[in-house]
RNA sequence: GGAGAGAUGGCUGAGUGGUCGAAAGCGCUCCCCUGCUAAGGGAGUAAGGGCUAAUACCCCUUCGAGGGUUCGAAUCCCUCUCUCUCCGCCA
């Protein structure tokens, strides 16, 4: 959410950030409903006054034993007042926080303009594209003719976009899994956290994802409902609702392993084939918790704790920055790595870090008590795969294939694989 | 699933219709005192929102959540959620 502040004294210019993204904000039919709030809070609040101190006097009047009678009369129609204002006031700003909620986040400085993928802006590229002496095979190929992954038991099963994977390819993502995790919270400080697959409405109103991005969930249909998770991004970040950290204990940085569960509606024809785009996949997420002016600081280093996982598996891979059209939802500004994937001959996205600064910690009251001013402020959030092990177990595959269709075992994953050098068909 | 108890400020815990945003204690902050430490004395110490140039006043809201009764609700009524104890079941 943008400060309301911001946007009452400064619309123009917010819609103006806005427009970078695409986005047309309506500032007429804010600014109308914004005038209307002010007006009926002034007003509600005044009744509110009013009643208060009658209803003290009356008290007081009781107390020394003087007739209430006339002071009672006195009030008699202000409940009614009372109440159609505040009724009004409530409908008022319900529809002003839809509005808000809605609203995406205000774009950093430093994102490039642009609309849409093609506009990224490459910042960096580790490594080359992995070369072949053979027709290279991809992962869907490759999986199938090793027989450790069955499109087809999953269609059976759940339908298109699920997968089953057997054997040592199953393994390999869990090693995927498993290296991450511990690299993550060895080497770059983490804390490892297990957190629910099903949330509430709130934690993802909190992070951005409801009121606008229903479709993209699935839902249960119990008396209130549960959604399941689309990323790690939303129990994890929720861990800072209505909380007031101390200076001493931020940053935080969590690393957290779960499924994530997307509907992905409206991605019909794209990567319908293979376990590119799936309605279940596995991803380790990085999430951090910092103070406002550490947040652009953290983005990088966040972004960088992740390619770390892609050079200690030798993966080729870029980042891009996002530009404004394509930076998503609630973030002010994206890094994307994309690993390189031979079967397709192109970059894929592997990892998304994002800086929300304080679009998600609004919506979720998430704060810290800056000692300098005694007073909450809100934090920052920020988060990022670190990666998805379902592309990195497709990159793995068709980066280190051989021309018989095995496909070798990356050093670091190794002691995770039992010591399994060479995954081949029996 | 059955039976019972409970939900109040950072914590413990008073408070059954009015002067209660809320006693007391603890904790924390600042000041005083004591040659150090311990002890002692004093003051302060919730969050959100509105108005505003303002983190100054002033005002509003909040005692698990939502509704109701009332001039007035932490206190009374209804619904829900959560926590704890015991029994049953279960990974």
């Amino acid at each position: 959410m943008i400060d309301p502040k911001l946007l009452r004294h400064s619309t123009a210019d917010v819609a103006a950030n806005l427009a970078r993204r695409g986005h047309q904000f309506d500032t007429d039919e804010y600014l109308e409903l914004e005038g209307r709030r002010k007006a009926l809070q002034v007003e509600t609040e005044q009744w509110q006054s009013e009643r208060n101190a009658s209803a003290r006097s009356i008290g007081k009047a009781k107390a020394e034993g003087t007739d209430i009678a006339p002071l009672l009369a006195a009030v008699k129609d202000l409940g009614d007042k009372l109440d159609s204002s505040e009724a009004a006031l409530v409908s008022v700003q319900a529809g002003l926080r839809d509005i808000e909620l809605r609203l995406p986040n205000l774009l950093d400085d430093s994102v490039p303009d642009g609309k849409d993928e093609s506009d990224n802006a490459e910042v960096r590229r580790w490594g080359e594209p992995t070369k072949f002496d053979f027709e290279v095979r991809d992962h869907i190929e490759l999986g199938e003719n090793l027989g450790m992954i069955d499109f087809e038991a999953a269609s059976r099963i759940s339908g298109s976009r699920f997968t089953v994977l057997s054997g040592p390819l199953a393994r390999l993502q869990r090693a995927l899994i498993q290296y991450m995790l511990d690299t993550h919270t060895e080497q770059h400080g983490y804390e490892e956290i297990y957190v629910p697959y099903l949330v509430l409405a709130d934690a993802l109103i909190g992070t951005g994802n409801l009121p606008k991005f229903e479709d993209d969930l699935f839902r249960t249909h119990t008396e209130t409902p549960y959604y399941l998770i689309p990323t790690a991004e939303v129990p994890v970040t929720n861990l800072a609702r209505d909380a007031i950290f101390e200076a001493d204990q931020l940053p935080k940085h969590y690393v957290a392993h779960t499924p994530c569960f997307r509907s992905e509606v409206g991605s019909y024809g794209q990567d319908t084939r293979g376990m590119i785009r799936q309605h279940q996949f596995e991803k380790v997420e990085l999430v951090h918790f910092v103070v406002a002016k550490d947040s652009m600081a953290a983005l990088e280093s966040l972004t960088g704790h992740a390619e770390v996982i892609l050079q200690k598996l030798e993966l080729p891979y870029r980042v891009v920055a996002l530009c404004a059209g394509d930076v998503g939802f609630g973030a002010t500004k994206t890094y994307d790595i994309e690993v390189w994937l031979p079967g397709q001959q192109k970059y894929r996205e592997i990892s998304s870090c994002s800086n929300y600064n304080d679009f998600q910690a609004r919506r979720m009251q998430a704060r810290w008590r800056n000692p300098d001013t005694g007073r909450p402020e809100l934090i920052h959030t920020l988060n990022g795969s670190g990666v998805a092990a379902g592309r990195a177990l497709i990159a793995v595959m068709e980066n280190y294939q051989n021309d018989d269709g095995s496909i070798r075992v990356p050093e670091v994953l190794q002691p995770y694989m039992g010591g399994v050098e060479l995954i081949k068909a029996d």
